[in-house]
DNA sequence: CTTTGCACCTGTTGGC
DNA sequence: TGCCAACAGGTGCAAA
């Protein structure tokens, strides 16, 4: 579930808790995550502090005495701060005990999310090495984004959702942001012309960064035991509303299988053959 | 090299 | 009401 935003609003929740902080215990309750965790993790942990909480695409990574913990939220998962203590609940896999007396605790239902330790520099890590632009960065530019669908056949929205185009775009934001923008799914990326890559590099950011201002609202919520941040009530224009009208022009909003993904557009304000 | 498709996993949903 | 298949999605990796 998490895309971009939800991380970095993760990223803005625990920050504050645990920056400075010093891990004093570690439980580890379920190695089978995407890779398997090492049972060796929590000795390894225990002992060094936390100097920064950062975030790259959706990788979050703890900046500790003598490496980083990278973690992954995957489809399911998701960090709370919450008082030692607090009983463990299903899925609860990893929780890393704080000397301010609170606890780090992931939860991961799906076990699609990742506990890596990294011993070198996180950006020479192959998970990471090769990820292209932040899309809020000055980074991830029209030209940028234009070069990489120069072309190509692959549709367009598969190309965004490549993280070597540009890292957090997921299913559900590639659908608004083309949507947007006015560009069918499916248009073979090499087609766009520098026009229709301004809107939709225009779309994206725009998107992004309102779901994280929505997500900014609720980080008050984020220690709640009940607090999981989840998708950010911001309107969605196309996403799951398959036979409902479209907001802007009314025609009922199509579905189609993409990739073995559901991509929903407006074939009213996403025509296939766009006019001129 | 480019592109496609699959595996991984469980909670939720919809149809019979 | 109950059961079961289909579906959801991020992303590394194998295969075409």
């Amino acid at each position: 579930m998490p895309e971009l935003p939800e991380v970095e609003t993760t990223r803005r929740g625990i920050a504050p808790h645990v920056e400075g902080r010093r891990i004093t215990a570690v439980s580890l309750r379920e190695t089978r995550l995407r890779w398997p965790v090492p049972e060796t993790l929590p000795a390894c942990l225990t002992g060094q502090r936390c100097h920064q909480v950062s975030r790259r695409a959706k990788y979050l990574l703890l900046r500790l005495d003598r490496g980083h913990l990278l973690l992954h939220l995957g489809m399911s998962g998701s960090l709370r701060v919450l008082p030692q203590g607090t009983a463990a609940e299903k899925h609860d896999h990893l929780d890393l005990a704080l000397d301010n007396g609170q606890l780090l605790r992931l939860r991961d239902p799906r076990r699609f999310g990742a506990v890596l330790w990294l011993d070198e520099a996180p950006e020479a890590h192959p998970l990471l090495a090769r990820l292209g632009p932040e899309p809020l960065s000055d980074a991830f530019t029209p030209e940028g984004l234009q070069q990489a669908c120069q072309g190509r056949k692959q549709a367009i929205k598969a190309r965004i959702m490549d993280a070597r185009t540009v890292v957090g775009v997921g299913n559900i934001y590639a659908c608004e942001a083309l949507f947007a923008a006015g560009i069918h799914p499916a248009t073979p990326a090499g087609q766009l012309d520098l026009t229709a890559l301004r809107r939709l590099h225009g779309a994206i950011r725009r998107i992004l960064a309102q779901a994280i201002a929505a997500g900014d609202s609720t980080l008050k919520d984020f220690q709640q035991a009940d607090g999981k941040p989840g998708y950010f009530s911001q309107q969605l224009f196309v996403y799951g509303r398959a036979g409902e009208p479209c907001h802007h022009c009314g025609r009922p909003i199509a579905q189609i299988r993409q990739q073995g993904r559901s991509s929903w557009f407006c074939p009213g304000c996403q025509p296939e053959n766009p006019p001129d």
